[in-house]
DNA sequence: TTCCATTTTGCAACCGGTTGCAAAATGGAA
DNA sequence: TTCCATTTTGCAACCGGTTGCAAAATGGAA
């Protein structure tokens, strides 16, 4: 039904390849051949079929955008970010939920079947080894918000999760809390892992403080909650580092209905600092994640990875 | 670089039209002939090129998702859906982010580039015009979270924006308030002013009731706090029905931060029922609004229309 | 005007699939 | 075994583009 090259190309009376040739960059057309086939085109209202071109020159400038996390408000932010920062670079983001899904091979075929260019995977929590069956599968690939590891077999760009874990270890100890804990996400999340390990390793140098730790069920604001009213029945500690914001938002709502407050008498510290956090009423102490570096970066170097596919590894931590 | 079609039928010892029969859903081939070609695909890890097949069939199975709400924690939950919901039916979101975007040309455009089999735009905010202008580039639209017309000209699923109001309104007035207020989102979105008018309909019925209203600048946190304090200022009104849930968190923690106690001293009514209005430290009174029923509805839409294009434009209301 | 290097253009093959049509294969009945 | 209706298969053209190569056009120098 639109029109075509073939349309375009009759109506200009000029070659097939003279009208692709005006569509393509770098070409070599004439200023008259220009004029006469961008007259024919606007008459027409053609524009060229990016998929039919895809055939021959192997570009998509379609990106895969893997994720399963649709229930962290943080995540809107972070499509936002992406899709905005795809688009001005001429790209398109193709949308995967993965949420029901736990094997990669599906979402891997169905990407190849659409030629996709690259593939995001942006989650925290889907294990290292999905982003490298994309790898595998011979696909650029960088996973965002992944775990970071000395020998990389994807790009990973991300926070350094232990160093989130001594940053708020150091800040509830400079605090002069001496009963501390952390609650995390679900451990299996490589992030919780981490986090909890620098917490830990911190700690380690302050043999007076006493330590413990528990793992809430998800990243979510009803395992929060429901973890802090278990750790609430008996004597909880003095300062919790919660795995996250939403997390946190949830540890804070326990602590409101058992008629304690906050940092009056149980301190919070979270992470993310996302948008929600900031909300008056409130008021979370978080550890800011860089979301819009770690997106931008993420997208630099899926970017230079069309260019150079076999471009090596790399882990980008902020 | 994958395998091709003419790899497996080498392989195979066919023709590639067999081969290509042997993915095609009821096209004549014999069991012999489908063993041996999924063997040899099976064995080279092909899987047909959607893009090239498009070509001829005229089908990509992509689907538009075009919005500009990427600031409304609820839109995380209208994502979720969708993506979940197109999948199921083997179809493909394409993402477009319209926040910068005013002019419709250039995601028609950008659209029409890449073949997508329909469309739905999903968002309150966007003109109806927007939607339309795809009706008319001839690609299949359902508007959701839309405007109800009496006389559509793009299909249209979403709530009675005019009952909510005159929900709102008889709701205030059913718990005794004698001065109530509409604080709505920007007086230019069509959500807005339907809200608006249906509540002052409503509230036409009760002339000993005393009505004022003031608009936010945008469906936001910030906004709602904003215009909140301002109303504070004054007498405020007993009772408020806010535009949506987030504006109403934001009026929520002007009220708290003055000394004021919801619904003790003024009374809150939000729109949406979104996830975070249920969490206990905010446990705000909203209007529920049918998110997934409008989001199923919306994708069994566009799907009939994806075989009857001429579909008579319809509105769904919730 | 002629010559020649350079630029522009069109032809035709190709990208990875699908499909109408005719030929070949199948298989049941006689 | 022969015949014929039905099913299966392959050929070749097509979908909407791109691109290498050779031929045509251009334009400056002599």
């Amino acid at each position: 039904m639109p029109p075509t090259l073939k349309d375009v190309a009759e109506r200009a009376g000029v070659s097939r390849a003279a009208v692709s040739r005006t569509f393509t960059d770098g070409a070599s057309v004439s200023l008259k051949m220009r004029r006469k086939v961008e007259k024919a085109a606007t008459e027409l209202g053609y524009s060229p079929n990016a998929l039919a071109s895809s055939l021959t020159t192997g570009r998509t400038k379609l990106i895969g955008l893997v994720s399963n996390n649709f229930h962290n408000p943080i995540f809107l932010e972070v499509f936002d970010l992406f899709t905005r920062g795809l688009q001005e670079r001429g790209l398109r983001p193709l949308l995967v939920n993965l949420s029901d899904e736990t094997d990669p091979a599906n979402s891997i075929r169905m990407l190849r079947q659409y030629s996709v260019d690259g593939v995001v995977v942006a989650s925290s929590t889907l294990p290292p080894g999905f982003a490298k069956a994309f790898r595998d599968a011979g696909v650029p690939v960088v996973h965002s918000f992944g775990r970071y590891a000395s020998s990389p077999e994807v790009h990973v760009v991300g926070i350094d999760n232990a160093e989130c874990g001594r940053m708020a270890a150091r800040e509830l100890v400079r605090r002069g809390y001496r009963d501390v804990a952390f609650l995390g996400g679900p451990e299996s999340a490589t992030s919780t892992q981490d986090r909890f390990r620098g917490f830990m390793e911190e700690l380690a140098h302050h043999p007076e403080i006493s330590v413990r730790h528990s793992f809430a069920e998800a990243y979510s604001f009803n395992a929060g909650r429901k973890e802090m009213l278990a750790r609430l029945k008996d004597k909880p500690a003095e300062a919790y580092f919660c795995g996250d914001d939403v997390l946190s938002i949830g540890a804070l709502s326990a602590i409101a209905d058992s008629g304690l407050t906050v940092p009056g008498d149980i301190g919070i510290i979270g992470l993310n600092d996302m948008e929600m956090a900031g909300w008056e009423n409130i008021n979370l102490t978080t550890i800011r994640q860089p979301i819009s570096q770690i997106i931008d970066s993420s997208i630099e170097l899926i970017v230079s990875m069309l260019e150079n596919p076999d471009r090596y590894p790399e882990a980008r931590l902020f």
